[in-house]
DNA sequence: TTAATTAGTTACACTTACTGTAACAATTAA
DNA sequence: TTAATTGTTACAGTAAGTGTAACTAATTAA
């Protein structure tokens, strides 16, 4: 499951928790709602609870809410929960060149460029809150209708 | 071969096509300075001639040469001459679910920030030469031996 | 015309990674 | 203690990536 899958994965679970805020639900109820097994969002969500993004209570009646109100809830901090390597990554050729030699300076400017374009998503998602997505989404919806 | 490490060896290439110019270089001499099999970087190779980004004959003396100069190349162009999908494609889940529902509203939703992500980093690889890689790669060098 | 050399393409075995699912262990509430 | 639920592990099956070789087509030199 690639990276940006995974996170949108998350925030479709995440965005359900908050519509049925504070009812806890269940891996099969939420998997069942976005279209994944329960198995596997069991997976992504364990990660969110470690993060404190989720809060998880096993048992009869157990399930999962949100920690945190939706405004809250940065994009970046969900990404960061779910992967641990750093957002999109993207890699060079490790392959044996000399070193300091045109091609193995050629490694690292591509790394620092890969680098700048992982720090600016990562600004970008640090913009974004599940409340302003779930806003953007209804205005979206309102203007359909008209 | 993910899209940025074919990115890094194609322009590794070019860059040792440009420091032989003109003299045509065959792919087993290209593939042994950058440290990588002759008849994988022969594919990449061709997808470069076929847009006109290097020239290729045949024979005895044969090889590549550069079609344009350094500084009219830009980052852009080769990355589009290697990848036929969008720079660094990002995917949301395409699972099924109900239309018009929250969770299809997010797919829509990232498939529209990923998309944003992907003309963001196309316009940073547009103000990219060669040229100004070459130049950068020399700067740094001479910073080291000082 | 022939032989040699090189690009361009195809094929294939090998490995690696991904996928979906199930099963199990750990935890908690009734 | 029992049942339900999270959290984790395992695993078979599939898909994708890798490296290499071999073949075809094109071109040049002798």
């Amino acid at each position: 499951m690639s990276a940006s899958t995974k996170l949108s994965t998350a925030v479709k679970a995440i965005c359900f928790l908050s519509r049925n805020y504070p009812e806890p639900k269940s891996s099969p109820e939420i998997a069942e709602n976005i279209g994944i097994n329960p198995s596997k969002l069991r997976k992504i969500l364990s990660m969110l609870v470690k993060n404190d993004i989720v809060n998880s209570t096993h048992g009869i009646n157990g399930g999962f809410t949100l920690s945190k109100d939706s405004s809250e809830l940065h994009l970046q901090d969900i990404y960061c929960a779910i992967e641990d390597r750093k957002a999109f990554y993207l890699d060079v050729r490790k392959e044996d060149i000399k070193k300091n030699s045109v091609p193995a300076q050629l490694n690292s400017y591509f790394l620092e460029l890969f680098s700048d374009i992982q720090v600016e998503i990562e600004e970008k998602m640090k913009n974004i809150t599940i409340k302003s997505i779930l806003e953007n989404i209804n205005n979206k919806q309102k203007n359909k209708e008209h």
